[in-house]
DNA sequence: GCGTGACTACTCGGATAGGCTGTGTCCGAGTAAGTGGGG
DNA sequence: CCCCACTTACTCGGACACAGCCTATCCGAGTAGTCACGC
């Protein structure tokens, strides 16, 4: 059991577009060449950020991504719901109610089995840590900030790249 | 992301045989026959429980699954962990150490990023709270396990099946 | 009565196959800014 | 001087290929009871 690997990259997009929201829209191109990404999957990853208000994206000649919103209002949780759609790491199929054992069921099949009760609560816990932090939690280092704009004023000024 | 529909088989045997305690050891035949789901693959599916010391199993005519230890002392998490492997929903691939936002990169490639902590916060609450219920808890209904007791009595009382 | 061997009903572990999902690439279409030529 | 067409650098969305994991099945080997046979 394990989340897709383009939710650490879309994380990452998210914080490095907060340091670089005054420089304008940051094209695909560059973002792939900063994490070193695969720019044409990288692209298709970042469009459900697009679809659920978290990032902006303009087309034309100096068009590119930016946050659409203020990075305290983007959690955690709205990255990974936009990337992994309704998550739900536990899917209970009910087989309590199939074969033999089911036989004779009571009015305790109307409510959920123990086992999907406890699933459930964990993943609330879970659901409740990353809504309880934000972009603009994870942005709050003035030197990755810093460093981040001198190595992308290096980047736009080479010519290669 | 989404977990293997057997930590769900995992869970239900764990319970079932709890019931069954008093039964003696419970072929896979007849568990399989139980919650109707494909004998073969569920027999290999609980094999790694009972190289963890949840689950015992014996061969042999009379043979067949039970629990190894007391149900007080098999946790949700003990029966997702022997299922899963060493659950790591989130697993940082480091990208902010390649490409070019990486260069001139201070020590605060040192310590965890800001995205794997949340992450692994998030991780620990789910983690935790799976730990923190255990198998004896969802057997605690006593109609559930009056009716499979039931059952099962029909059931070894049937020939067929 | 008792030992021995065959039979049966189980488990264990490896080999194999199909399907789904995440990863990755490619291409045509659309859009906005810059550029250059003609009125 | 201004308008229009062209080029350029982007994004959008769909189609497609590949790999890894989960699900599922099958088979040979091992083990423990049971049973019958012969001494």
């Amino acid at each position: 059991m394990r989340m897709g690997e383009s939710v650490e990259w879309g994380l990452h997009c998210c914080v490095t577009l907060g340091w670089l929201a005054d420089r304008g829209p940051v094209s695909i191109r560059r973002l792939a060449a900063w994490f070193d990404l695969p720019q044409e999957y990288l692209k298709k990853r970042l469009q459900p950020l697009a679809r659920a208000g978290i990032l902006g994206s303009s087309p034309g000649v100096h068009g590119g991504w930016s946050l659409a919103r203020s990075p305290d209002e983007i959690t955690v949780m709205d990255v990974v719901t936009a990337l992994e759609g309704a998550v739900e790491p536990f899917r209970c199929a009910e087989i309590r109610r199939r074969g033999v054992g089911a036989r004779g069921a009571g009015p305790e099949f109307d409510r959920p089995c123990g086992v999907t009760t406890v699933m459930r609560r964990a993943e609330l816990a879970w659901r409740r840590e990353l809504a309880a932090h934000t972009i603009a939690e994870l942005m709050a280092s003035p030197e990755s900030a810093e460093r981040t704009r001198r190595n992308y004023e290096r980047m736009i000024a080479s010519v290669v790249e």
